[in-house]
DNA sequence: CAGCGACGCAACGGTTGCGTCGCGACGTTG
DNA sequence: CAACGTCGCGACGCAACCGTTGCGTCGCTG
C-alpha cells in the first residue's frame, strides 16, 4: 500500500540527515524536508524517529562484507584491510558510524541493535580468518579469532576515524605483519 | 568579577550534561539549570555554546596521564593498557568521548581542539615506551612509535568503547604479549 | 466506475530553546 | 557610605519541531 519510491526516498534522507546533522539533532521535519516527502508520509511508516532510524540502519549495517579467500593470511588481512579502510573513509560512513556509537552509550535500543548488526558479522569474519591459516599451517591452533578481529580493526578504527590521520602509504601492509606476528606469538 | 565557584558549577553541570544528551542536543538552558544558575551567569562568560564546550574541553583532555618507567616494556605497557580501561571505563569519559568525537566530525573547530589535546600527548607517550624499550634492546631500531600507539590504544578502544564488551580478565597481558611480538616484526 | 488508501498541503496547540532585557538584592571595593 | 558589578529571577519575541488533524487529489483495485 506504501509507496515503495517514498520509502527510498525518506530512507536517504534519514541517512543524509543523520550524518549532517546526527541523531540527537535528527528531526522528522528535516528528514520530510529533505526527502521532499510531507511529514505525515514519514509518520504512516513509523512511530518515532527511534523506531525509523532502527529499522533503517539495521538494514544498512547489517549487510554482510564478501571476504575472498586469496590462499594465504597476509593476502586474506591485505584485501580485508582495505576494504575496511574505503568503507571507514565514505564521508556518510565516517559520519554516521562514530555519531551512532555515540548514541549507543545513552541508549540500550541503538547499541542493541548496533550490537546484533556488528558483532556477529565480526566474529564471523574473524573465526573465518583465523580458521583458515591454522588449516593452511600459518598460525598455531590456539589463536584466538576475537583477539584477532581487535588487533585487525582496532588500529585501523582508531588512526581513521578517532585521530582523524591520513594512512601512510606503506601503512596496511606494515599493520598486516604487525598482526600476523602477534597472532603468532 | 566573576564568582569562581560558579564558573565551577557551570562547568561541571556541561560535563555531565555533555554525558547525559550529548553535544548535539546540549541546551544552555539544561546547563543553567543543572548547574543551579542563571541563564545570565552563563552568558555573561561565554558567548555560544561551542566556545563554553570548547574551552572546558580543551582544559580537561590537556592534562597528561603520569607514565611509570617500570624497567621493561612489558610492564610499561601493562601499566598503560591499565590506566587506559581505567580511563575509557569511566561513565563520564565513555559517554563524553564517543559523542565528542562524532561531533568533531562535522566540526573542524571541536576537530581542532581533540587533536591538539589528543594527538601530541599520544605521540609523546608512544615515543617515550618505544625509545625506552629501545635504549633497552626490548626492541629492534625501527620500530616505529605511531604504529606502536595505533596497536595499543586501538584494541582497547574498540573493544571497551566501540564494541563496548567486557575485558576477558587476561585480555590485557595477552594484548601486551601480542604487541612486544608485532612490534618486534 | 466506484471505493479505498496513500499522497501533499496547511494548520493546529504545545513545548523547548534561543539571546536579550530590566529588575532588585547582595557583596566588595574605594 | 556610595558606586559598581555580579547575582537570581522572570519575561520578552522569535524560531523550530513536536505529533495530530482535516482536506482535496491521485492512482490503483475490484
Amino acid at each position: 500500500m506504501l509507496r515503495g519510491d517514498i520509502t527510498e526516498a525518506i530512507q536517504a534522507a534519514v541517512v543524509e540527515e543523520l550524518a549532517a546533522v546526527g541523531y540527537g539533532r535528527l528531526s522528522i521535519e528535516a528528514v520530510a524536508r529533505r526527502a521532499g516527502v510531507a511529514k505525515t508520509a514519514v509518520y504512516r511508516r513509523w512511530g518515532s524517529k527511534l523506531a525509523m532510524v532502527l529499522e533503517i540502519v539495521a538494514g544498512v549495517a547489517g549487510r554482510k562484507l564478501p571476504l575472498p579467500d586469496t590462499g594465504t593470511l597476509s593476502g586474506d588481512l591485505t584485501v580485508f584491510l582495505q576494504i575496511l579502510t574505503i568503507a571507514l573513509r565514505h564521508p556518510l560512513a565516517s559520519q554516521i558510524i562514530p555519531d551512532l556509537l555515540a548514541e549507543a552509550a545513552r541508549n540500550p535500543e541503538i547499541a542493541q541493535t548496533l550490537q546484533q548488526a556488528l558483532r556477529a558479522n565480526q566474529h564471523e569474519i574473524g573465526s573465518l580468518l583465523v580458521g583458515r591459516a591454522i588449516e593452511r599451517g600459518e598460525l598455531p591452533e590456539g589463536a584466538d579469532p576475537d583477539l584477532a578481529v581487535d588487533l585487525i580493526v582496532g588500529p585501523i578504527y582508531w588512526r581513521l576515524t578517532v585521530n582523524r590521520d591520513p594512512l601512510p602509504p606503506d601503512y596496511v601492509p606494515r599493520l598486516v605483519t604487525a598482526v600476523i606476528a602477534a597472532l603468532s606469538a
